[in-house]
DNA sequence: CTCCTATATGTGCATAATGCACTTATCATC
DNA sequence: GATGATAAGTGCATTATGCACATATAGGAG
């Protein structure tokens, strides 16, 4: 099941603002982008388990995004990764079909996957004082 | 007017990773950006109150974040949003100091905001999801 | 055998958000 | 008249990501 072209649900997003000269991606509020979010959903998934590229987009895939994940993302930051040792990786050439490279996430990996946690964390806190002050603006003015 | 040109914290933000070929800017996970938050942020503070751009600036500092604003980004919100229509400005001259430019939302803006918010809760949602499962990855393996 | 599809991995270019270095201008004060 | 705070901007660089394509293997349909 290739994720290639699932239509992201997404529609023209609900309320669409006025006469628009839009520059946001795509023309969804929020930019329909996962906001640098790929590379630590890449390092839980490969935390759980060892994988390669392809059988990782098919996990994130199962994430309940609204957009589709993007191959070439994926398979950029594993190279990335390696590069900078979070992760290790060997080809596998048993199996049927194409080769597939394997990776594992490394003690660096686990440690940056754990900075990463520290920053999400504030990202979500400071997601919650924007959250709970926009609420307080709608029940106040409007 | 408030001020407190207030030096926003900062630091050299010490935990760095392992052996490092960096990507991230200015070296710091999670890209020490604001995750395309500054819309909805410069939203809020107009919802509450109109305001002109460096009034935003310092309101937005106090917003507990942990890297400092740039005031271009501001004003390059600002002025995109009355393009799109979502606020009106004009030049107050009257006050002491430089002329400056008050920005008042339009209902179309509030519209937009309100988008804004779906975006943020799922985004937060989204957040506390991979939080958790990462808490889970750490629990049992490492 | 050939074409189609799923599995797998990749390259190259485009765009959007943002950082960073600078510039301009007003007014108050030393 | 230099300095510093207030205000608003321009121009260029970097980063994350989207999107269009390119390649290769293997199994099935015809």
């Amino acid at each position: 099941m290739c994720m290639q072209g699932q239509g992201h649900g997404q529609g023209p997003a609900g309320g669409h603002h006025g006469g628009c000269g839009c520059h946001e991606t795509r023309g969804e509020v929020g930019g329909g982008r996962y906001e640098n979010l790929v590379q630590p959903i890449l390092l839980l998934l490969l935390c759980e388990k060892s994988a390669h590229g392809y059988e990782l987009i098919e996990r994130m895939s199962g994430f309940g995004l609204d957009f589709p994940v993007e191959p070439t993302t994926v398979y950029r930051y594993l190279r990335r990764f390696e590069e900078q040792g979070f992760v290790t990786s060997h080809w596998e050439t048993q199996d049927a079909g194409p080769a597939r490279r394997l990776y594992e996430i490394t003690p660096e990996g686990k440690g940056y996957f754990k900075a990463w946690m520290a920053v999400l964390r504030k990202r979500k806190d400071l997601l919650d004082f924007i959250l709970a002050r926009g609420e307080d603006a709608f029940d106040l003015g409007k």
